[in-house]
RNA sequence: CGCGGGGUAGAGCAGUCGGUAGCUCGUCGGGCUCAUAACCCGGAGGUCGGAGGUUCGAGUCCUCCCCCCGCUACCA
């Protein structure tokens, strides 16, 4: 895929955003692959520069806050170590990873937006926008919140209501208030700062429709649409007092918007790592710049990005390929991280230790890299059993055990090789060829089955051949047909590495081996006769139910509580006021307190109870549908309130005269409606 | 609404220029016993979302329709 002889490559991961921790979601579609990337080409001895940091700006940031009681730095100081640590953990070491909120990347950013202003190469105007007088703040669309007018639901958003599905305008909303304070939002005038698009228009065309062919078809197929479109100039400032203050006079209360802040970010972060070097990585035409990012962030860094690079120009380079993921759902559902639907990454190392490749095998093996794909921790077992321990882990073990066993762990010289030995090695710089094409072209998933086919091949090799058998008659044999064995197991170890590099380090330990290289896999004298093993140690091991159970109950927990809550707030919502109704109307109803004396339920009924009570002036049946909330023991002796003189009628051959009072929830649910304190049976109520 | 991606065996995915539909897991049967009840061989299982069309021939091209996910809420 490479056209151009790059010396060196450039690899950005898409910034996480600091109000929340990283999920598998965002391990599967951008740090994992990029992860793997990077090692392989460290391994293959390239230049290569690895750039991350969190994105700790925008509004969602300063809510969080404000929910919290805290400042936003305190919120983006927390992710911000949390995310760090947990990359870390997971063999996810950037160069750098750094993040928005630091001195030096203020300093960059304002500088690049300065000479964009002095350069004129942004138009201003000004709009009227959502502002809540009380928090002081512009308001958007997201955070007004009102009721719908289609539906009649509360909590509506500015942009959409959730309960009925329509798209909305702030303008609409029926009583709207700022979620922030409550307030009434007022429309205020602001100027803003926009990136005119459009002038980059046909020069993105020729960039990438022409150019770049090669990219993705989700990736092109969304530029392409984008374009067609026709692109619209795009604000790069905000009005908000968290972020990088606009660098120019009479701007106090706004800052750059994150979207114009945060791929800025890649180029802070390199300069904090390399202050005196960063320009040959930004600036080189034979530097290699490929971002990873999520399906969300297409536009952002096809269009919006290099449109920024173009405008400010001084050599800057531009993405040579953009492979973007799509999205990882989990169980079968959206991951959500506000919903708390997710499998966190600082929770899996602290649930899993010892098992981070296990996380980066099955996240690649099922990675979305053309559709939406589903992560099941059913999937994950299997995965980890059937493939990482049965096939890669027993494979390495069998080599090594039998090592131990005939030889003392010492690698036995390899005699004469027969054919099968012969086209077992051939089948090795065939898969590796395979390898580099595939990851080159950011093909993971196929990279990750050409790995373990060479596990495969080998648990082959070493059945045909059945080394124990032979070690009874010809033990040169059997040292020929282990040392092939022990070569493939150092193949292992390299062309494993960027996938699973805990496993492969733990290989390299077992083999003895003091380093490896790219450059020798597929080689038939990767070890030397004569060479010592450490001991036999298992590279993977079960993962058994209940591990699996454990994290199968917690998303359940998650699942009901959302459920819950779902039926508080249904019960929550009211029905509008009925009609207008007269007093004389009102009159002819006769309301009066009674006690339940008898209640049974009423056979082969879900919801029935009759209910014998004292009303006063008698002593009465009435059925009644409130058996799915009380019991009728829990009756007996209640005082409530009934409607008398409603007019009798015959419910499942049961003369019901007249009606309990009860009062209907949202949901559904029912409760009586109860003097406070007992009064006299008969009462009239009015 | 429009646009982009996707809809292929029980599950998860490949299918490059149109030429009798593949891979991994699971499942069933057999073999082996060095190995973490692991490994090896074989079988069953798909009218390739639906309907038309082009073609000698279509999962693969064209048209229409249905479903899922994105682009609009800074959730990769």
């Amino acid at each position: 895929m490479t056209q151009k002889n790059f010396k060196r490559t450039l690899v950005t991961c898409a910034l996480p955003y600091a109000n929340g921790p990283v999920h598998i979601g965002h391990l599967a579609g951008v740090y994992v692959p990029a992860d793997i990337y990077v090692r392989y080409l460290r391994l293959r001895g390239r230049d290569v520069l690895y750039i991350c940091g969190s994105d700790e700006h925008g509004v969602p940031i300063t809510i969080k806050a404000r929910q919290k009681g805290c400042s936003p730095q305190d919120i983006v100081d927390e992710y911000n170590a949390l995310i760090d640590k947990s990359f870390k953990a997971l063999g996810i070491n950037f160069d750098i990873y750094g993040r928005t909120s630091s001195k030096v990347h203020a300093a960059n950013a304002s500088q690049f937006f300065r000479k964009l202003y002095d350069e004129g190469k942004f138009v201003t105007r000004e709009s009227e926008q959502f502002y809540d007088p009380e928090a002081k703040t512009f308001l958007a669309d997201r955070y007004i919140v009102g009721t719908c007018p289609k539906c009649g639901a509360e909590g509506a958003y500015g942009d959409q209501c959730e309960h009925c599905g329509s798209t909305l305008s702030p303008e609409e909303l029926i009583n709207p208030h700022s979620k922030l304070s409550g307030a009434e939002p007022i429309k205020k005038k602001t100027t803003h700062w926009y990136l005119p698009l459009q002038d980059y228009e046909q020069w993105l065309r020729e960039w990438i429709l022409e150019g770049h062919k090669e990219w993705r078809s989700n990736v092109y197929g969304q530029v392409k649409s984008w374009l067609d479109g026709g692109l619209q100039p795009r604000a790069v400032t905000r009005d908000l007092d968290w972020g990088v203050p606009v660098p120019v006079e009479g701007a106090e209360g706004k800052v750059l918007y994150v979207w114009f802040d945060a791929p800025i970010g890649y180029i802070s972060n390199t300069i904090e790592l390399l202050p005196n070097d960063w320009e040959k990585w930004w600036k080189s035409p034979d530097t290699r710049l490929v971002h990873f990012i999520g399906k969300d962030n297409i536009v952002f860094h096809c269009i919006v990005f290099p449109a920024m690079l173009k405008a400010y120009g001084d050599g800057f380079i531009l993405p040579d390929n953009v492979p973007a993921n799509e999205f990882l759902n989990l169980e079968g559902e959206k991951i959500s991280t506000s919903r708390g639907w997710a499998v966190w990454a600082h929770e899996y190392v602290k649930d899993f230790p010892g098992k981070e490749d296990v996380l980066r095998y099955v996240l690649t093996a099922n990675a979305p890299e053309t559709k939406d794909n589903d992560f099941s921790w059913k999937e994950f077992q299997t995965r980890n059993n059937s493939e990482l321990v049965a096939i890669f882990g027993n494979f390495v073990n069998r080599a090594v055990v039998l090592t131990h066993k005939y030889f003392g762990g010492k690698v036995p010289a390899a005699g004469e090789l027969m054919p099968a030995d012969k086209e077992v090695l051939a089948q090795i710089p065939a898969l590796r060829d395979s390898l580099e094409k595939n990851i080159e072209g950011f093909r993971f998933r196929e990279a990750l089955k050409d790995a373990m086919s060479i596990a495969r091949i080998g648990n082959k090799y070493i059945s045909d051949s059945e080394p124990w058998k032979l070690a009874k008659e010809d033990l040169a044999r059997t040292g020929t047909i282990l040392n092939v064995c022990l070569q493939i197991c150092a193949d292992l170890a390299i062309a494993f590495e960027p996938f699973t590099p805990f496993a492969c380090e733990r290989l390299v330990k077992m083999l003895n081996l003091p380093g490896t290289s790219w450059e020798q896999l597929g080689a038939e004298d990767i070890i030397p006769a004569g060479h010592q093993l450490a001991e036999a140690q298992l590279l993977f091991e079960k993962i058994d139910d209940a591990a699996i159970q454990v994290q199968l109950d917690r998303l359940d927990a998650i699942r009901a509580a959302r459920e819950a809550e779902a039926k508080a707030a249904l019960a929550k919502q009211v029905q509008p006021q009925k009609e207008e109704c007269t007093f004389e109307e009102f009159e002819k109803m006769d309301i009066r307190t009674a006690t339940v004396l008898e209640a049974e339920r009423v056979p082969k009924t879900d919801k029935l109870l009759k209910l014998t009570i004292d009303t006063g002036i008698d002593k009465r049946v009435i059925v009644s549908g409130i058996a799915e909330y009380y019991a009728p023991e829990d009756m007996v002796g209640k005082q409530i309130c009934i409607l008398a003189n409603l007019r009798p009628r015959v419910i499942k051959g049961i003369e019901s005269k007249g009606m309990i009072l009860m009062a209907k929830q949202g949901d559904g649910s029912m409760r009586f409606v109860t003097p406070q304190e007992v009064v006299a049976n008969g009462a009239v109520v009015g």
